[in-house]
DNA sequence: TACTGTGAAACGGTTCACAGCC
DNA sequence: GGCTGTGAACCGTTTCACAGTA
């Protein structure tokens, strides 16, 4: 406490709501959007509008962390792309590793969206002999094997899974004992981590699932 | 109403939580691989322990759609399998178009996961020229002005959109006008569509990003 | 006037705890 | 004894409505 009244308003970050943290990254992509766009200031009703959210839910997820607004104004949209990134920590600069270069893994270590966001995608890493050494979009897949030493040398500290599903758990703890801190996991397993290491967790086949669920029952009671 | 006295205690699909329906997705995945690995039934705490839920909310989802449990006993993993799959609809059999064949859209037409589900993709849609006409992992390659057409002609129900952010929103415009019912969106946009078509959206940046408010955030109060 | 920030109310989902059943 | 199905209590999130501010 060096000097001054630090107002502390905001909340701790382990209890803000996990929907509220996935609405933030909506409300980045939009807001880089309309900064590229010129627009200098939004409401919390156009930026509602624009993500199919009601105004008050924008200004309580935001409120959460701070305040970001302007009253009579609105919130400066490059002012809250600032704010936002410093709140998701990607202004940090995250370096990533991609475990496993089938199809989906090659997708990855091409995917544009990464480097924008902070991302860094700096190994790869697959078992098949073939593809060792050879590099993809710039990235040099190494041998799983080589895992921790890459890992320490380059100072990756998150790992996206994209091996099959067989080899998935022994993958993730190799990650783990790494010393990898997140993993985002599109094998269709479901993982058993020490909780000191943050998972998400995507399945293709399961997304495609949700959508057919919507579409039988989009009429009344069977 | 033709005879007996069908009990009707499942309730109006949707107003079933979202999040239920998603859990019926890992409870599919995890049954199938117990089925396969010879396991008759299960407790719904056991089937809980496996995916990290609890015993009570197991069997909460499952009462949601009808009785498939048996007291003293559990449930019986393939009639729980085939239960699922009826509530899910992917017993139905699905056609599937993917538009955009760049990276992620190739990475999609030679996903394994999807046939098994239910899910066959038959066509892919692109702009460039250059792509038209190829196959790739079997599936044809069409222009984009030809999808209203093949979406008739082979019956598309479903589509996957891995266009670049500016064509998304057009691209979903065209799907809709064919006659599409559901759509699973990876362009990095907000899209809007009409109410009657079924959206899931994955944004893979920010699944990311939500690793990194994770990690950013793991330790006390800043 | 136009907008934010926020308590309070309303809603919805999860957990608890137990009656009923095998 | 072991397990399901479920009403009731609990808890977290969303919506409402308005005081406060530029």
């Amino acid at each position: 406490m060096s000097s001054g009244k630090r107002k502390v308003d905001q909340v701790d970050p382990r209890d803000v709501p996990k929907a509220v943290v996935s609405r933030l990254s909506l409300y980045l992509r939009e807001l880089r959007r309309l900064v590229r766009s010129g627009k200098a200031t939004i409401s919390s009703s156009q930026l509602g509008r624009l993500l199919g959210l009601t105004d008050a839910q924008v200004r309580k997820d935001l409120a959460y962390f701070g305040h970001f607004g302007h009253p009579g104004i609105g919130y400066r949209c490059d002012e809250l792309v600032a704010a936002i990134r410093r709140i998701l920590g990607t202004d940090l600069g995250w370096t990533v590793a991609v475990i496993g270069v089938g199809n989906l893994g090659r997708a990855l270590l091409g995917y544009e969206g990464f480097a924008a966001q902070g991302f860094r995608i700096v190994a790869a890493f697959d078992v098949d002999r073939a593809r060792v050494g050879k590099a993809v979009d710039g990235v040099t897949i190494y041998g799983l094997e080589q895992l921790a030493d890459v890992v320490r040398e380059r100072q990756i500290r998150l790992g996206m899974l994209t091996v099959p599903a067989a080899a998935a758990q022994s993958a993730a703890d190799q990650l783990v004992a790494a010393g990898i801190v997140g993993i985002v996991n599109f094998s269709p397993v479901t993982l058993s981590l020490p909780e000191e290491v943050s998972l998400v967790a995507v399945d293709l086949a399961t997304e495609l699932e949700q959508i057919s669920f919507a579409v039988a029952n989009r009429n009344a009671t069977r």
